[in-house]
This record gives C-alpha cells, sequence and structure tokens, in this order.
DNA sequence: GCAGTTAATGAATCGCATG
DNA sequence: CCATGCGATTCATTAACTG
C-alpha cells in the first residue's frame, strides 16, 4: 500500500495564499524567557519565529472548533461598595465562520508553520471536536505526511446530560503527528493501572508466556516482576474543568490541566520547549512552568492575555511577552477566495485589537481569576 | 455557517462509475423470510435490493479496514482418530488494496447504495478505524449531507500490550447518519450507570435544578424518583470477543455481540429490518434474531456464508439463502481508474467463487464451529 | 452449586534473521 | 539495502477444571 497519493480535500481558495505580511515580534516587557506570551495572530506570530529559528518538542494546537458563535467570558470582582460578587462578560474569540472552507484556509497555514517550528524528535497535537476533526486529520495528512500521523487520542469527559434524541457527544478529539517518521520521537511510556479481571487474574505481576519445544505457545505464567500497568492508551477519560474549580478562569472552552499535564508527561522531557498558538485561558503554559517546560504562547484576544497573565502571575511567573506586529498589513483577498467569503462579516480578531496597552505585571494584582 | 459547500474529497477514478452490471437475487433455498442471508457482491446486492423497493431502518457496514492484509479464518474440528483439536486455517477475505483511493473507490458506491435502502426514519452506521474514519466521516458527509450526521462513537476496548512509542490504539470509531434530517429518527434512550463521583454526591435519586424567584438557579436537590443513570454517551466500553469465548467463531475481526446489540437497542425496534452487507461472523444477523429484529445480510466470502450458517443454525434459525447473479460481468475498468489500480494485483473475492454450491443446511451438522 | 484456580489464545508491534 | 517473515512479548478475557 502506498501513501495516500491522489487523495486530498478541496475547496474553493485552497491555494491562496495565507494573509500575513511581514512580521516582527516586539519585546513588551522583560520576564522570564522560559515563559513567553506573544500578543497578536499566531500565524505572524510563527512565521516570525521561524525566522529566528526557534525549534519546539510539542506544539499543542488548540483553535476554535467552528461552533458559529462568539465566545465570551466571564470576569468575576469584588464589588468594593458592598463586597458582593460581581459577574461581567466580555468578548473573549470569536469563532463565526462564512463556513467549513473559510474555517480550513485559516487553519491550514497555521498548521504548516506550527510544522515548521517543530524539532525533529517533537510532535504536534491539534485538539478538536467530530464537527472538524474528520477534515483536520485528511488535512494534516497532506501537511505531515500520512506516516507522520501518531494517535487519534479521544479524549473522554462527562458532562450535564441533555435529552436530544441522540448518543449524547461526551469526547473530543486530539490528533497527534510527528515530525520525522524516521525519527525516535520524544515519548516516554506512561501507564494505565490494569483490568479489574486482569488483576482477579494475574494479580499485580506481570504475565510471560511460555512455550513449548515447537515454539508452541502452552500457558502463560505470572512473575515476580510487578506490573508498571497497561501502556497508556488512546482513549482517556479526564473530567472537564468543574464549574467552581480553583482551576477555572472564566475563559471559555478551557481545558483541564489533567489533559495537558498527561501530553507533556508523555510526549516532552522537562527543559523541552512547547508551542501554544491558541493560549486561550493559558493552560498549557501554567502547566508547563509547574512541570518544568519551557513554553511560548500566542493568542490574538485580549481577553486572552489579560486571564493568561492573571494566572501566570498567580503561579508566581512573570512572561516575556511580546507583540506580533505585521508591517504591512495584508488585504483581505474577499471575493476571490470563492463566494462562502464575500458575505462582509466581521472578522476576528485582527483589527483594532493592538492598540491596547500591555502592561507585564497586566490588571488585579489578586489571586487567581475565580 | 452554511453547508459544507465546496470542500469535498478528491482523487482519481472517484467519479468512475461504480462497477455492477445488471444483478438479480435468486432464492436457493427456503427459510426464515425474518432472517435472510446473500451470498455475492454487497453492491450488487444492495442494487438488486433496490429494485425490490426494500427499506432499512438500520445499516450496519462493517467493511475491511485497510489493514493491508489477506484475512484468515481459524476452523477448529475434532479428530475423528485421536479425539484432539484440529486446527486449519483458510482464507476469509482480502484486504489488500493499491491504496487509499481504490479502497474509497470501492466504499462510496456501498454507501450510496445502503443509503438508497433506508427507510426515511433509519440510520445507517459506519464501523471503521483511525486509518480511514476520516476519510469516510468527509465521504459520508458528502453522500449523506452535513447535517445528517449523527454521531461518531468510540468503541473503546482493551487488548494486549504492544512497545510501541505511541499510545497504543484501543478504539474503533462508527459513524452515524441519520437518512433524514427533518424526520425525527427512530432512537430509544439508553442509559449508563452513574458516574461514581455523581452517586457518592447525590446517591441515585434524579436531581431537580432549583431556581429562585428571578429564574436564576439556586442549587440543585435530589428526588425520589430513582435515575435510570445517565444518558448513554458516544464513549462506549466493550470488550472484544474473547480468544476463548463461546461466541468466537473463528472468522476474524469479529465484533462482540454486546456492540451490536446496544447499536440495535438504541436504533431500532422489534420487528425492524436490518441490513448488513458486510455479514463476516454474522454477528449482526444473530444478534437481530435474539432481538426479534428481521434482518438481511450480504457476503461475497464463501468463509463468511459458511461461518454464518453454522452459527444461526446453533441459533435455531434456518436463513432465506439467496446468490446474487451479476447477468453480465462487468470488466474491471483498469488503467482508466489511475495508476494505483493498473498493478494488476489479484482481486479480493468477485470471481471464481459463485460455483459453490451452497445448501441451507450447509456443512457440518454440528454445534457451533469452535 | 459456587468460588477460586488454571488453561488457552487473540493479535499489534518490535527485533532479528533471512533472502 | 530493502522487503519479508517469524519469534518474542504481554494484557485481557472466558471456558474449563478443581476443591
Amino acid at each position: 500500500m502506498g501513501e495516500l497519493g491522489a487523495v486530498r480535500l478541496d475547496w474553493n481558495g485552497k491555494e491562496m495564499p495565507a494573509l500575513a505580511g511581514l512580521t516582527e515580534l516586539c519585546l513588551v516587557s522583560p520576564g522570564d524567557p522560559a515563559c513567553r506570551l506573544i500578543h497578536g495572530d499566531n500565524l505572524a506570530a510563527m512565521r516570525a519565529l521561524g525566522r529566528r529559528a526557534m525549534s519546539f518538542m510539542l506544539a499543542y494546537l488548540d483553535p476554535p472548533f467552528l461552533t458559529g458563535r462568539l465566545h465570551l467570558r466571564v470576569t468575576r470582582a469584588r464589588h468594593t461598595g458592598t463586597g458582593g460578587i460581581v459577574r461581567s462578560l466580555g468578548p473573549a474569540f470569536d469563532d463565526r465562520w462564512s463556513g467549513l472552507a473559510e474555517y480550513l484556509s485559516e487553519l491550514r497555514p497555521r498548521l504548516v508553520a506550527a510544522r515548521d517550528l517543530l524539532d525533529d524528535r517533537g510532535c504536534m497535537v491539534l485538539h478538536v471536536d467530530t464537527k472538524t476533526s474528520h477534515y483536520a486529520k485528511v488535512l494534516c495528512d497532506e501537511i505531515f505526511g500520512q506516516s507522520c500521523f501518531a494517535s487519534e487520542i479521544v479524549w473522554r469527559y462527562r458532562r450535564w446530560p441533555s435529552k436530544t434524541a441522540n448518543f449524547q457527544r461526551v469526547h473530543d478529539v486530539l490528533l497527534r503527528y510527528v515530525k520525522n517518521p524516521r525519527t525516535a520521537p520524544r515519548f516516554r511510556q506512561l501507564y494505565e493501572p490494569l483490568a479489574p479481571s486482569t488483576q482477579a487474574t494475574w494479580g499485580n505481576g506481570r504475565q510471560r508466556a511460555v512455550f513449548d519445544g515447537q515454539g508452541r505457545r502452552k500457558r502463560s505464567s505470572t512473575t515476580e516482576t510487578e506490573s508498571p500497568g497497561t501502556p497508556l492508551g488512546d482513549v482517556w477519560n479526564i473530567g472537564i474543568v468543574a464549574p467552581v474549580a480553583r482551576e477555572r478562569t472564566g475563559y471559555p472552552t478551557q481545558k483541564p490541566e489533567a489533559l495537558i499535564e498527561r501530553l507533556l508527561q508523555a510526549c516532552t522531557e522537562p527543559g523541552d520547549l512547547v508551542l501554544d498558538p491558541y493560549v486561550g485561558s493559558g493552560t498549557t503554559l501554567s502547566v508547563c512552568h509547574r512541570l518544568g517546560r519551557a513554553a511560548l504562547g500566542i493568542d490574538a484576544s485580549p481577553g486572552a492575555v489579560e486571564v493568561t497573565l492573571r494566572r501566570l502571575e498567580a503561579a508566581g511567573v512573570v512572561p516575556l511577552l511580546e507583540r506580533a506586529r505585521t508591517a504591512e498589513r495584508p488585504r483581505r483577498l474577499g471575493k476571490t477566495r470563492g463566494a462562502e467569503a464575500a458575505d462582509g462579516q466581521q472578522r476576528r480578531g485582527r483589527g483594532g485589537q493592538n492598540q491596547m496597552v500591555l502592561r507585564a505585571r497586566a490588571a488585579a494584582p489578586k489571586c487567581s481569576p475565580t
């Protein structure tokens, strides 16, 4: 069986050059170089990082899920007078698109840019759900090569039940690709507990097959050495961040630290460099700091940057903060990319946000923003 | 957000007309009309069924998984002299392809044919693994329409460990599509046990949200009525058929009855008609009989037909057996469908099999072939 | 009859030998 | 050097056996 050969995903505008002019990163403040945060478009920023010849052991991409919604974040503050908790809503990120074609058109160059930044032993993990995972996988096969596909990780969670006449969706998908299929990737084997039935039959000892003279297997036996468990599979049961968890930041679509921690433990070692082009609430940066991994995050949303700065500060880090500046703002190519992009809809987070003044010790000197 | 619009999967030969001449079904033997088995190419057979205007509430498709291997089946028999068990290997089905393009070219017309046979309230379930699931999903979106996509069901199992530097693959994927998005589909809500943490907090009582005067939720409380559990999600933990299970037939890639049973319980009612164009070991027919669903299975492999007949006989059914005959054997279109099909490779199971004489009470009058 | 123990073996992957 | 094939590995599971 050959490579994928001729099978490919096509849409109008796929081959249009991706939008990003000449970009440079401007240092906004000093900070810990092992924890960097860039405010700006992640495509522009990743290309600028490429010119700095940075290389990453893991790129974790958690893009919008094509929900068709404008996502809001909740900010909680103590009212100075009454002392009560005041909740206020603000924009987080815009996940509205003219269609799947536009969504993929934006995602594709970012996947390419992330791939280009990977270390030879590194890998990329793309977090999506079942609305887009299949298209994303075909796209990634094309970008990375089919032989670089490593895993479809299923993150299984539990959630509030709904009454739809369907099996309730209780999983997300994480697609993992290695940079180089001929290089041994960074990988530390993690283990799960043995199945109850296995423990009942074999205890905690490692099993060993016994063969007869002709090389045929006769039976198995347990050994003295204790089994570490069964190698971690690609279906992970991890709870979502509870609505009242200390971990919760108020930023929508926040991912649990336990999920990111497992990825980091398996795919990186302490000191390795991790890229997160969709920072959101800053979970990756936070866990990287806790586990001794160097991290670089990018986000265009001022809300994301603010939440992340607070969260890191609460963890005792002041990140090195930079800004991605596109010298020559590219024109939106509009009509040439097909009817679906010509609806004149307001675009997300590329204009009108760079004016925000960012301070390294931004905003509140309080605790975690719960 | 519009429909998928322009995003599509392309490959050389995609638009070639699918191979199947004028086909008719020939009754080979009388039998139970609620349990039919057709020996022949499933595309030809499905088209012939279409001319009979049959309509199905569920089509379960379990095609080869693009493993690149010739799969064998194990036949066990008691040696007439020594009384020992004699194992012998025979062909089951050929899963070797020139590439993904050829695989998809064969799958696509079968998906179309299956869709055409569905009842308006019916659904199709395609069982694949992560090598092909993403391509298959894009294909199905095109055939059924994105709005007909219902679920990506993850079947999670446990199995022997391997030492690869990767998360071990422990899941298959079942893609479910409904025929008509504007019709309420057959669906019976099934339940799972509550999570241990939920039981600890709430016991087994049904929770009830409590609201204050302004319609804001205050807290929840338990009620007297016992909770049926949490609605069944789209990640299913079901064990593979154990090597020594009574259920095991010796046919490779056999699916557990528990998996099919869950599908039937949720997507059909007693008396509904179920289609299985890739019968294999006959699990679907067997479970349909047990649950009172009428079933029609198709398989081109003589081994599959033999195993299925024995299995059904052990369950007390004699299926109505037919044969799909293509009056005018279509020529393999070879070179016109692209280089990857022009390698002169031996084709799977379409020729040289129809000569086999099939008897309704075929082969051994023994018990299940373990 | 039931519980506990023993037997049997699927099939993914790696490593090594062979051609 | 690359393709092929076989041996080794090792949980998971149920049937069969034993006390």
